[in-house]
DNA sequence: CAGCGCATGTAAGATGTTACATGATTCA
DNA sequence: TGAATCATGTAACATCTTACATGCGCTG
């Protein structure tokens, strides 16, 4: 396994949190960081069996529940290598934005079909923003004196200056698209053209 | 090849601006949307032999030339499968953010460490936002008129709000942490202590 | 007893990067 | 003539998603 392996490092980085199962590592992405990072479990369990070979942590089948579940715990040498990995500076992302690059080679198309991509987009965008601020409000109870507090919030702070951001990125590109219509079709055929300043 | 080949489509859209070679794809992505987005000659040139194979792009060896290029051109029915692709709406994308995920995790690092990697996320993020700049104006003379140039200045636009989005998290977040030190040690030991304002 | 959520896992294939190999041309 | 840039390509590997297979326990 390559040195840049990140999921092994997130699946790591989950059972700094507490003692967990894959399946409740899945949970725990999918209910705090799915909006910029996911895993399957299809990386989850063998990456769990690997790490567990390799030491870095122990899984042990929890006895006390019919439903065979198997517990992952980090061993010191699982936080240490954990820790080692959070100290080296992060490597620049190239995340790859599928919206902007149909809009990049939006020439070929229909303005009228690039509105809806990008109303589409302002929708996506808005739910997401009124999910991360009922969340706020959420975590700063449930976390009230936790050491992680304060990088939860942060990390959601971040997620909701992006989706603020991008809704007034979509905002402003929508009224700057419907502009190349009114310049293609300076006044509508129903509407009598009179004097327009130029 | 399954439907969401997205290589595939960015070297098709890449062809819808002008015949270009393999090399030529790479030089166009890395001059223009490399920040959100790109391709490695290792999926470029097996990528265009497929579209070849395909009927959708046609490949000619350049002879005005000494060097062996071969140039591939959109043929109708790329062309076609192009737009039809582009009119499809974009898929939400789940972006990788390491920055982030370390931050979520680093109630398991020094502050300091942290406070680095913030540091370093921010200066990466303010050249970023200098080239964009720079790039708004040579594109608004270069593509006076074209009708890619709405396009591609929204695309921009994106860029450089993102860029000043991350700058201003990081200030913000920055502030956040240090203040984290600031309460842990409310006072440095060289300096005296003295009346403070609850 | 049906369906849902919990729970684990594999196999196949899609996707993507990196390192390497090769050779021409251009410019200092 | 040596280095940089132009130019094409492959092989190996790493990564990741999707579909599938399986079975338990709880709730209505």
């Amino acid at each position: 396994m390559g040195r840049h392996n990140r999921s092994r490092y997130t699946i790591l980085a989950c059972l700094s949190v507490r003692p967990m199962s894959g399946y409740d590592v899945k949970q725990f992405l999918d209910g705090t960081i799915a909006h910029f990072w996911n895993e399957s479990y299809g990386q989850i369990y063998p990456t769990l069996k690997a790490l567990a070979a390799a030491g870095l942590v122990e899984g042990r089948d929890d006895e006390g529940d019919g439903r065979g579940r198997r517990v992952y715990t980090l061993t010191p040498a699982g936080l240490a290598e954990l820790r080692r990995w959070l100290a080296e500076p992060p490597e620049p992302d190239v995340p790859r934005y599928e919206m902007s690059l149909k809009l990049f080679f939006s020439d070929q198309l229909p303005v009228e079909t690039t509105l809806e991509h990008l109303r589409g987009h302002r929708a996506r965008h808005a739910a997401m923003l009124d999910g991360y601020r009922a969340r706020e409000a959420e975590l700063r109870a449930r976390l009230a004196g936790s050491p992680r507090l304060p990088y939860w919030l942060a990390v959601l702070g971040g997620g909701i200056r992006y989706a603020e951001m991008v809704v007034e990125w979509c905002d402003a590109t929508i009224a700057s698209i419907e502009g190349l219509v009114a310049d293609a079709y300076p006044a509508p055929p129903s509407a009598p053209v009179t004097d327009r300043p130029a």
